[in-house]
DNA sequence: CCCAATTTGTTCGTATGTATA
DNA sequence: TTATACATACGAACAAATTGG
C-alpha cells in the first residue's frame, strides 16, 4: 500500500523550523489529515510505526502527538486493533454533550444512571439570525439560519427544550426529513450529512423564569424557575458551527458539571 | 543529602507484581508521600533523575508518573526550576472551582474576564448534619459539623450566596476568627490550619425560586429564580470534605461549565 | 554580560509485554 | 499459532529555561 502518499514531513528538530514540538507539528499534520477528509470518521489510521515512518519522525513522539488527540477525542486507540478516528455515537453524545441527569434525591426508582433521552422534533424552521445568533455563529446579523425545536424526555418525562440554530450556509438544504430520519445523534448527522465535525462545546448556565413556549412544551407553570444553558458547538479551528439554548426542568433533573479527570 | 529515605522502591516490571504498569505504581507512591506530608504543599520536588533512582524506576516511567499528578493538578513542573507541590494559590481557586462570570451581554464595561469574588463571612454556626450534609460528607446524620455562610460579590454586586458545610471531627476548633483573619482562600486555609486538601470538585446546578434568606443576601425579590449548585469537595481517595450550596444570582453573571481540553 | 550548573522539555531508538484477529 | 497493533519500560543525547556566580 501507499500510506504515506500526500502525507506531509514535518520539520527537523535540529533547526526547530515552525517554533513548535516536533509532536505538535506532528499533531497537526494529523489533524489537518482528519479534518480534510484523508481519514474520515470511523477510519483506522495506519499503524504507529506506520505513521512515524511517513511523517518522518520516531514512535515516541508519533505516540505523543496521538495521546493529545485521544485526550481531545479526536481519536481512540484499541489496544491490539489499531488508531480510529472518533465519530459522533450516542455513547459520546451522553458523555460529553449531555449533561441532564437524574437527581440523586429523586423519588424515583434508580435507573442506572446515565439515560439517553428520547427526543422529539416539535419544529423546524428557516429564518433570519438574530444579534446573539450571529454573533454565537460568527455571522453577520440575517444571514440565513435553521431553526430546529426538540423536547428531550426522560423517563418518559419532558425534561429539556432545545432551541437550535445554524447558519444555512453551512448546511445546504438541510431539511425535516433529515431530522425525523436520522439514525443516530443530531451530531451523527452534522458529520455525515453535511461534513461537519462537533469537537467540543461551551456553555453557560442561568437561572429563569419558564416562558409561554418553555411552559407549554415542558409541561409546567408559566414563570416556574428552569435553567438556560447556552451553547456553542466548535468545529476544527474553534469555528462555531451551532447555537443552542436549552431550557431544563429541574424538578427531578440536574444540570451535571463534568468533573475534571479521574483516574 | 537523603532525598531517597523513606521512599519505597516500587516492583519490577518483568514480573508486574502489583498488576498495575509500573508508572502507576511510582505515581501511587508519590501521590502517598503527598499525601502523608513527606512533600507538603509549595515543596519542591527532588529533581526527575533523583526520584527515579529513588523510586528505581527509568527516567521516563518517572517522567509519566508526574505527568499524570500534573494534570490532576497535584504538582506542577517549571522548566529549568523543579517540579513542585501545588497548593491553593488565588488562582487555582479561580481557575478550577469557581465558576461565575460576567455575562458576556451584561451592560457594562468588560473587567477583563475573570475576577476574584469580594467574600464577606455572613454568618458562621455549629449544629448537627441533617440529611442531605450527612450523605454527602459520608458521615451519619446528627455529626457535628461547621456551617460557613459567605456572601460573594463581584464587581460590587451580591452574586452568590454559599453555604459551606464541613465536618467538625475534620475541622477540630475551627472558629470565626480563623475565617475572618485568614490571608488567602478558603480551600488555603483547610490545608495550611487543619492539613486537608481539596483535589476536586462534583457539582450539580438546578434552578429554583429564591428564598427569604437568598433574596435578602442577594437583594433581590423572593421567589426570584436563581442558580443552586450543590458542590462535594474531594481530597485524597476521593474522601469528601465540604458540601456547598451555593446561590447564584444569574440577572448579569453565568455559571460557567468548564470547557474540556483547550490545547 | 556571559558562563556554568541544574532542571525540565524534546527526540531518538530499542526491547519486551499484552490484547486482538 | 502466528502476525499485527498498541502499551510499557528503559536509557541516551540534546534543547531550553532558570539561577547564581
Amino acid at each position: 500500500m501507499d500510506t504515506k502518499a500526500r502525507m506531509a514531513k514535518v520539520g527537523r528538530a535540529g533547526a526547530n523550523s515552525a517554533g513548535a514540538p516536533l509532536y505538535r507539528q506532528a499533531k497537526r499534520e494529523l489533524q489537518r489529515l482528519i479534518e480534510c477528509g484523508h481519514y474520515g470518521p470511523g477510519a483506522t489510521l495506519p499503524s504507529e510505526t506506520g505513521l512515524a515512518r511517513a511523517l518522518g519522525v520516531s514512535i515516541g513522539t508519533l505516540r505523543r502527538a496521538v495521546d493529545e488527540l485521544v485526550h481531545e477525542h479526536l481519536l481512540v486507540r484499541r489496544q491490539g486493533r489499531g488508531t480510529y478516528v472518533t465519530s459522533h455515537t450516542a455513547e459520546r453524545f451522553l458523555f460529553q454533550f449531555f449533561h441532564v441527569e437524574l437527581r440523586p434525591d429523586a423519588p424515583l426508582d434508580a435507573p442506572g444512571e446515565r439515560e439517553y433521552p428520547q427526543v422529539t422534533l416539535v419544529d423546524f424552521t428557516r429564518g433570519k439570525a438574530d444579534e446573539m445568533e450571529a454573533a454565537a455563529l460568527d455571522r453577520p446579523a440575517g444571514d440565513a439560519v435553521f431553526r430546529i425545536d426538540n423536547r428531550l424526555s426522560l423517563a418518559g418525562r419532558a425534561v429539556v427544550h432545545d432551541r437550535i440554530t445554524v447558519a444555512a450556509a453551512l448546511f445546504k438544504n438541510l431539511t425535516e426529513q433529515h431530522l425525523r430520519a436520522r439514525p443516530g445523534t443530531l451530531y451523527s448527522l452534522y458529520q455525515s450529512e453535511f461534513g461537519i465535525t462537533v469537537l467540543r462545546a461551551r456553555e453557560r448556565v442561568r437561572a429563569i423564569a419558564a416562558d409561554t413556549d418553555a411552559a407549554r412544551i415542558l409541561g409546567l407553570p408559566r414563570g416556574q424557575p428552569v435553567l438556560q444553558v447556552h451553547r456553542i458547538a466548535l468545529s476544527f479551528g474553534d469555528k462555531p458551527v451551532e447555537y443552542r439554548v436549552s431550557t431544563v426542568h429541574t424538578a427531578m433533573h440536574d444540570y451535571v458539571s463534568l468533573l475534571p479527570q479521574g483516574r
